[in-house]
DNA sequence: GCAAGGTC
């Protein structure tokens, strides 16, 4: 019998589809915790194909650095002493494994054909083999559990298939006889179509243990990392418990990008300028022209140009139309997609759940993909034919389902790990919220990528305004190509000028200068910080919205375009003062890209794990120490930051600071808590001393709540936004003031509403 | 209570 083991259970169900006829599917376990297994015959023989659920090993510290203790971190760098161990989270897919690998005499490894795939065949090897450790073999075995004792957590729905007593031996049982497992083959396909699985199974090889070793040592160098670093911060600054301050290799740099283009923005000395602007008319035809020189550097000379304009006609002294071509983009990868939805109003970390259930759902391709070429086997065509039958873009579909060939973009990135992103299905009932728009999207960009390009044609307009030259600008779409279905850009690219010629004359309607600054750069949105994380190699596919999520849910960030918080710039700024002398890469995105290139030197068989995990407890050593030597300096700017990130504004009654405060319950209020360095009132009798005037407001208990620097019009306290976790929703601006007139429109709607 | 990477 023929075990094949795959990295997820739609990739298992679709093998047994193309190679099997009649496949029979067993279920393992119950809930959340089931598992599939596909039985059919292949050349003769039976064969079962599984999908594991991503990793089932992870590396782990030995429990005797359980406690967090700055006296730790030395020996956590120095003596690590990771093991490699069965994830407890992947017993009841283990369970389903061993039941379904009994009497297997071949294995296949087709697990996806990228980095992590590679590490998750080698840890299914080790699992079959029974050379997979259960536990740290330097922790002492856990004591066995009540039967019928409540588990919290996935192993607690292991099938009893899995011997939950603990024996003494560190190891899972074998599953095969080991020379069945050491004559495993690999199979590699990039994408799920009879054509390639076939190809991937007539073509059969062996597992890259050099790869694997590869994105082993990520994982180690990302665990030493992430736990000293976020102990050394949290530690320092004395946040522990649910205010811990994390640090990782992704996290961080990414963190910096925002803190650096908030300290840009900081920076940034505007500078002034002038232009100056027309408004032309000729019967009903308008047109805005701009004086040709743009900007004005100075005043005199913005006010001699325009001195020079006084007139009440204006002549046409040039007009030009070209065409030109406007490409169609290249088919989606995850972070494209995550991108054109941020731009829509749909988060990243939103998007990738729609389209998680999307694909689930059969309607569209794996989500996670880094590639942006079709690969030939793909059936085009077959999506067309069903995209005819959703009637948004139906008459689109049917037409190029008819056409013989397709010449579909392609973009810069071509891998082995997934098809880009394209549609599979029709809904049957239709979508709503974050799943119809992503759909959409995703069924809108599969046709521009198989549609022609679209003719622009820019048009500019020469005018002489007395005696100064001004122009105007414009555009017709004179063939909408893909544009035709997606028409993101069509409304900016059809703003035709009027039919205008050299010699034509126009009423001058408005003459007037505009006085402006330049502006700082802007912030970053989670579309453009998705993309930039893309371009220098921080994450992957899978995790950059959960790490940019995971920022927001630290409070490092927030709002959106994203904005860090005072604690995310002390947390940063903190890293640079402690590394001025000696700079340690510890929080840039070289030290991801060095990574990377020491990976690919791995899997070349040029370097070793240990060594790369080595030379990095080196360079942590070095980052500790010079962070130790700043204990103090550390905890001050991050103080700094949080108390910063809680002060709302000035008390109106005293002149005080208006601070965030939790009360004994854990609800938040507002409340004064006097000037900088004043002294606490005695208190009254069974009370606490307390400084300020005793004025406190009640605050709105979810979100996160950020002072914009103004007071409110009507009522003169500190005005707050509120956002919704993630940057989510509309914000929500108010005054601290429950009483403020402001507030009775909405209180009067409110209450009708209610009663 | 630590990271980042898979997947649900």
């Amino acid at each position: 019998m023929r075990l094949i083991v795959t990295e997820k259970d739609s990739a298992a169900r679709k093998i047994a589809d193309i190679l099997g006829g009649k496949v029979t599917v067993k279920e393992h376990g119950r809930g959340r915790q089931k598992v599939r297994s596909y039985h059919f015959g292949y050349k003769d023989d039976d064969a079962v194909a599984i999908g594991l659920r991503g990793h089932v090993m992870e590396t782990v510290f030995p429990n005797t650095y359980r406690r967090w203790s700055l006296k730790y971190l030395g020996d956590m760098i120095e003596t690590p002493d990771l093991a490699w161990v069965v994830d407890g989270g992947a017993a009841g897919t283990l369970a389903a494994l061993r039941s379904v690998a009994k009497g297997a005499t071949e294995v296949v490894i087709a697990t996806d054909y990228d980095r992590e795939g590679e590490l998750i065949g080698h840890e299914a090897l080790e699992i079959l083999r029974g050379d997979a450790l259960k536990r740290h073999p330097h922790d002492k075995p856990e004591k066995k559990k009540k039967a019928g004792a409540a588990v919290r957590g996935k192993a607690a729905a292991a099938p009893p298939a899995e011997p939950p007593a603990d024996d003494g031996d560190p190891r899972v049982k074998a599953m095969l006889p080991a020379a069945a497992v050491d004559r495993h083959i690999r199979v590699r396909y990039s994408a799920l179509t009879r054509e390639e699985v076939e190809a991937a199974f007539a073509k059969p090889s062996t597992v890259d243990f050099n790869l694997a070793e590869a994105a082993h040592s990520r994982q180690d160098i990302d665990l030493i990392w992430g736990a000293v670093l976020t102990r050394f911060m949290s530690l320092a600054a004395y946040r522990y418990g649910a205010d811990y301050l994390s640090v990782g290799r992704v996290q961080s740099p990414t963190l910096r990008l925002v803190v650096d283009r908030e300290l840009e923005r900081r920076a940034f000395v505007p500078v002034p300028y002038w232009e100056i602007k027309a408004t032309l008319t000729r019967g009903d035809d308008i047109v805005e022209v701009a004086h040709a020189k743009g900007r004005f550097d100075s005043l005199e000379a913005m006010e001699t140009a325009f001195a020079r304009a006084q007139a009440d006609t204006a002549e046409v002294t040039a007009y030009k139309a070209e065409p030109r071509k406007v490409a169609p983009p290249a088919p989606f990868n995850t972070t494209a997609l995550m991108s054109a939805a941020s731009g829509g109003g749909v988060s990243p970390a939103r998007a990738m759940r729609a389209a998680e259930s999307l694909y689930l759902n059969g309607l569209i391709s794996y989500p996670r993909t880094d590639n942006t070429v079709y690969p030939p086997s793909l059936d085009l065509r077959g999506s067309l034919e069903a995209l005819a039958g959703w009637r948004p873009v139906a008459t689109t579909a049917a037409r190029l389902a008819k056409q013989g060939r397709y010449t579909p973009t392609r973009g810069k990135k071509r891998t082995t790990d997934h098809p880009p992103i394209y549609p599979v299905g029709v809904p049957k009932k239709e979508l709503s919220g974050d799943q119809a728009r992503v759909y959409d999207l995703v069924v809108r960009r599969f046709l521009a990528t198989l549609l022609p390009a679209a003719v622009i044609e820019g048009q500019r307009v020469d005018i002489r305004i007395g005696h100064e030259p001004f122009l105007a600008r414009g555009s017709r779409v004179a063939s909408p190509g893909f544009l035709e279905v997606y028409e993101k850009f069509a409304a900016k690219r059809d703003r035709p000028l009027p039919a205008l010629r050299p010699g034509d004359v126009l009423q001058v309607r408005d003459l007037h200068s505009e006085s402006k600054e330049t502006q700082p750069p802007s912030r970053y949105g989670q579309g453009p910080l998705i993309e930039k994380m893309e371009e220098l190699g921080l994450g992957t596919k899978a995790t950059r919205a959960d790490i940019i999520q995971h920022l927001y849910d630290r409070n490092y960030v927030r709002d959106n375009p994203i904005e860090p918080t005072e604690l995310g710039v002390a947390l940063i700024t903190a890293f640079d003062a402690a590394m001025k002398q000696a700079p340690v890469d510890i929080s840039s995105w070289q030290m991801t890209a060095k990574l990377d290139d020491q990976m690919d030197r791995i899997s070349e068989g040029e370097l070793r794990r240990d060594e790369v995990v080595a030379e990095s407890q080196d360079m942590l050593e070095q980052a500790w120490k010079l962070l130790d030597g700043h204990v103090a300096d550390i905890r001050e700017r991050i103080k700094g930051g949080v108390r910063e990130d809680l002060t709302l504004g000035e008390c109106k009654n005293c002149g005080g600071q208006v601070r965030v405060l939790r009360g004994k319950t854990g609800k938040r209020f507002a409340a004064c808590v006097g000037k900088e360095g004043e002294e606490p009132k005695p208190a009254a009798e069974g009370e606490r001393a307390r400084r300020g005037c005793g004025q406190t407001f009640p605050l709105p208990q979810r979100g996160t709540i950020t002072p914009t620097g103004k007071t409110c019009g009507e009522c003169g306290w500190p005005e707050i936004k509120v956002v919704g976790a993630g940057g989510r929703g509309r914000p929500w601006v108010l005054c601290v003031d429950i009483d403020c007139p402001s507030k009775e429109k909405y209180r009067a709607r409110t209450k009708k509403r209610d009663a």
